[in-house]
DNA sequence: GACGGTACTCTAACAACGTTAGAGCGTCCA
DNA sequence: TGGACGCTCTAACGTTGTTAGAGTACCGTC
């Protein structure tokens, strides 16, 4: 039988768990296919149009239940929940959340757009603003997601301590808080478990890491961030919370 | 003169500057330092340690006078503003954002990040909660600094519809809000700017995108998203906003 | 039953990439 | 004078994405 363009994308999300992003190669792609490389090109313009296409799958893997709320569901719920469901579509697939960082969805999903607004529309969002929203949403779940599969995807974290800088110190997964690298929840490198290990020079960050739950739960940070959005939303839209008109985007900072 | 390993890490920047991710060789960046390639790998020991080395690079530029509140500052002023230093210094370099997503920082700097969880200590937060709302602020930075780069990285949005499935439509700019592929900004690929343009069949996503600013300006949508979680910090720390407790971790959705 | 076209695959090859092995040269210190 | 170290070189390897172009099977048509 002919090898379809489906088949391709399925065996290059089966390939990418596999090996990840660094491992998906044409060839090797064509190989599992039971063709050869060059064959990949009548059926995909660009090893980037597979990477693309590769992502809208992935994207429609993550959002099939959640472009609209569940009946009866609040709309910061649906949000949530719809973050929450993004996050894990993402995490699904090694390297997921730096795919899609990387590579456009090929083909545009505008009528799952229209029923997102039409959902928040109806919950008094405006036009622009319900876009906005989705947008950050969308922002916020994908930075969050390429901090976690970060943390997995370094070979060893501790061993070599090479650095000249600063301290010769541990670090602390995540894209990091600080200047450069910086405190998540898998600290340490797996040595010290418990939120030590940072010395008496940072005893804030030791008390940070220590207060959190334990290493390998990424989540509670994700939960954190996602909090913050809904509850900065309601205090927009939501009519028994904080009084509106409290929180105008210039009323922000500089 | 001997190459030193700066001038290998602000050589690789003005190439990242020019020609982007992809046009970073070893082979170009040793012209450049007018050297053969082979002799970076004294310098350094990978391309990924240069990689790491730019990004922590990249880090310091932009946190440089943001790693504790200016005196009198209000700490969510002081977040607000770190949070748009982080990402003007994130877009001050083609593919940056990308750059940081797939990159660790090569030095760990612990000390300012302890420096930074002391400031919001001194402003009611827990070391955790520092901890984590530096990092949930990050993630979506890195984010929107991701979808903002990345509208402009694609050679001609429109010209090929050889996509087969929906609607042969316009894209719009960004990760997307949908599905699959969403709206952004910068709508339309160029043609019809005004927020027509998506035709009858999506008169949400019509109405959202010409509410919004000319595109070009990325900057409103940043500042939603970082207003709502600005917002939402200052609900369950303000003691002058909305009232305490009424926005716990779980109270959020599923 | 031959014919042409379309769908799909192949072999061969290219330039470019990251990377390694190992030799060479200059400078400094003993 | 000699040896070590710092820094650079040439040569080469294997792998990658990609192109050119030839080949094969099928399918409807004359």
């Amino acid at each position: 039988m002919a090898v379809t363009r489906d088949d391709i994308v399925a065996a290059g999300l089966a390939l990418l768990d596999e090996g990840g992003l660094e491992g998906l190669t044409l060839r090797r792609l064509a190989e599992r296919l039971g063709i050869r490389a060059p064959t990949l090109y009548w059926h995909v313009r660009d090893k980037r149009e597979l990477l693309d296409l590769m992502v809208s799958e992935i994207m429609d893997e993550a959002l099939a239940d959640w472009r609209e709320p569940h009946p009866g569901q609040p709309w910061w719920d649906w949000l949530a929940g719809r973050a929450r469901a993004l996050r894990t579509g993402l995490l699904a697939h090694r390297d997921g959340a730096l795919m899609l960082a990387g590579n456009r969805p090929a083909r545009p999903a505008l009528p799952g757009i229209e029923r997102q607004l039409a959902a928040l529309s109806e919950a008094g969002f405006k036009p622009p603003e319900a876009l906005l929203t989705l947008l950050a949403l969308n922002a916020y779940v994908i930075g969050e997601a390429l901090d976690t599969q970060g943390e997995s995807g370094r070979p060893d974290p501790v061993a070599d301590q090479a650095v000249e800088p600063g301290a010769g110190a541990p670090r602390a997964g995540g894209t990091g808080a600080g200047g450069t690298g910086a405190g998540g929840t898998q600290a340490n490198g797996g040595t010290e478990a418990d939120g030590a290990g940072f010395g008496e020079d940072f005893p804030l960050i030791s008390a940070a890491v220590g207060g959190l739950e334990a290493f390998g739960s990424s989540d509670q940070r994700f939960e954190h961030g996602l909090a913050l959005m809904i509850t900065g939303l309601r205090a927009r839209h939501d009519p028994g919370r904080a009084e509106p008109g409290a929180a105008e985007p210039g009323a922000v900072g500089g």
